[in-house]
DNA sequence: TAAGGTGATGTAATCGATTTCATGGAGGAC
DNA sequence: GTCCTCCATGAAATCGATTACATCACCTTA
């Protein structure tokens, strides 16, 4: 490939010149820039990220590390991600931590040997001692989505709390009082916030909070299969059940299908996640909703923040309850 | 950072000392590799993988540029191109189209700028002049899902004539005779492809291609439920109607909902493409399953073919179709 | 006209790794 | 004991850009 020497020679003028074109620099005479780029399209010039990188120490490039490529939640993420990393001039590298802390960290070796210049990160487990290393050396970093207690990371969450209690009061009008919580880990800010929102909105409600109707899965939909099986299974099995995102509830929805049994008539459904399909479902599932590309909008202003060495406060978006059908009073 | 000098004097080595124990060359003593190993980890040295590519002219990086990140089906065809790069060392960059040629352009341009050591396109238009460019520069590349025609470049996608045909079987065998597609642009292979397929099929089966029942869309929700409506407001709208790909199955489910129709009485849906949550829509939908990851995989293989200077053969793997309950028979 | 300023351009150092070639010492063969 | 070989290691060139500093021509101003 043609190289910036290539172009000087081509042009009759040194590399600093070419360069200096190449980076907008205003002491350059428009005849030379004409040639300049004359001979860059002569060539077919591309210049060399790698060896421009290794010089400025930049590589206008960020880091995506995200739960679970599968889950439509991350993508709408990583959409929002990508959408205004383009508009600031930057690149994005999406790893996928498939939930699992050791992919997590090989990314984030990965992509700190790339050098991007900053790192936006859903983490997968509580802590793990690379990123904890990670955040000693005030390298720029953001966590989205969930958040690890304890670091001083800044942080761009969905707050469900008044969305929970707003679909717990929905479920006791609707006459549900045995409601059970299929959560995702506690290893995870978001199982936990949740599970504790559920919790406080149920006692607030003044309903009861039995254990065995509470229970963590993996955010994936294997672990809604599971549990939903469990919980049908149980002498006294709830009334209705919420999980805890979209995966958890498809897997559900499975669950419920397999055997027969008709929502909300025989248990009611509702989803932390909303997604598209769910409006096509029979019946449409309750869900709240999250500002999804929103909060990949806003990590990527606070983690840019960062980079350019302004403080960056985190950010917590309110998500919303979308009523459909799926939690409507038993026979009606 | 530490630097690979830090880490010679730390260890009391030199730097190219350092780099063979870096690069596991043998002629390195055991006592020398402790001592540098121990010097890396003191110095939490991380390699500066942009000044090994700078030298090397290799970044172990594959550039994939998909047609929209939205579309479950490039998410999964992400997926398994991730899977299966990882597995040989590699780290993909994602970059997405949104189904505009601009942008795909911006991504090529990136992409090479960056040095990945190969690409695997969705070609989002017929061809752009920088496309052409891409493939006359011999440049490691793969076409996936999509190819453009005229171009020697290997591809990877999926065959859905057989299936189609058995759609069509199907819906005829179910009473239906007025049956119309809703396909993607003619200017992805896909498209056209699909078109052909049912044309073919249709014309096998006996059946009549009525041009206002063939409609292009653009792969999208938007363009689904537009076509949908518009086949509806036909004084003879068709018995069944046939989606090109899952996003204008959405759109027109949609469109079929909101004027309160039914599933299959109304009119009956087919998808190409099928995606996890169709069999808990009312009713569920049938559909022609591809084989989307393994797609992706192949892609791999056969562009590190391209990057190793191998042969590379073009793949086109069968898809498949899944019958479900929305093409029954009127009224059954 | 001479001094000084300004603006366009060139020379060369630099970023952090890899790799070729040189070097010196240990060990084996005679 | 001498010579040769081989192996571990080091010195320095290199990849392709950016940029500090030097240089030179030309213009302004006194």
């Amino acid at each position: 490939m043609a190289r910036i020497k290539d172009v000087a020679a081509h042009a009759g003028v040194s590399v600093a010149t070419v360069s200096r074109v190449l980076n907008d620099h205003p002491s350059v005479t428009p005849e030379t820039r004409d040639r300049v780029y004359a001979a860059m399209s002569a060539l077919r010039y591309v210049p060399n990220a790698v060896a421009r990188s290794l010089r400025t120490e930049a590589t206008r490039t960020l880091g995506l590390i995200i739960g679970d490529i599968l889950n439509p939640f991350f993508t709408e993420l990583a959409r929002g991600v990508e959408d205004e990393a383009r508009r600031a001039g930057y690149t994005v590298i999406i790893g996928n931590a498939d939930e699992r802390a050791e992919e997590q960290d090989h990314y984030v070796r990965t992509l700190v040997g790339q050098r991007v210049d900053g790192l936006l990160i859903c983490p997968t487990a509580e802590v793990t001692p690379l990123v904890q290393e990670l955040v000693s050396t005030a390298r720029p970093l953001v966590f989205l989505d969930r958040t690890i207690s304890g670091l001083d990371v800044p942080f761009v969450r969905a707050d469900g709390a008044r969305a929970i209690a707003g679909l717990v009061a929905h479920l006791k009008e609707m006459g549900h009082r045995r409601i059970a919580f299929a959560s995702g880990p506690a290893t995870l800010s978001t199982g936990r916030e949740r599970t504790d929102a559920f919790v406080a909105a149920m006692t607030g409600a003044g309903l009861e909070v039995r254990p065995d109707y509470l229970a963590a899965g993996d955010f994936r939909e294997g672990s809604g299969r599971a549990i939903t099986a469990r919980l049908l299974d149980l002498t006294e099995p709830p009334e209705a059940i919420f999980f805890g995102d979209n995966l958890m509830t498809l897997g559900g929805l499975d669950e419920i299908r397999a055997r027969g049994l008709r929502i909300p008539d025989d248990v009611a459904v509702a989803s932390f996640d909303d997604v598209t399909w769910f409006v096509h479902v029979d019946p449409p599932i309750t869900a709240i909703a999250q500002p999804t590309a929103e909060l990949g909008r806003r990590a990527v202003r606070l983690l840019l923040d960062r980079v350019a060495g302004r403080p960056a406060e985190s950010v917590a978006l309110p998500a919303e309850l979308v009523i459909r059908r799926s939690c409507e009073r038993k026979g009606a």
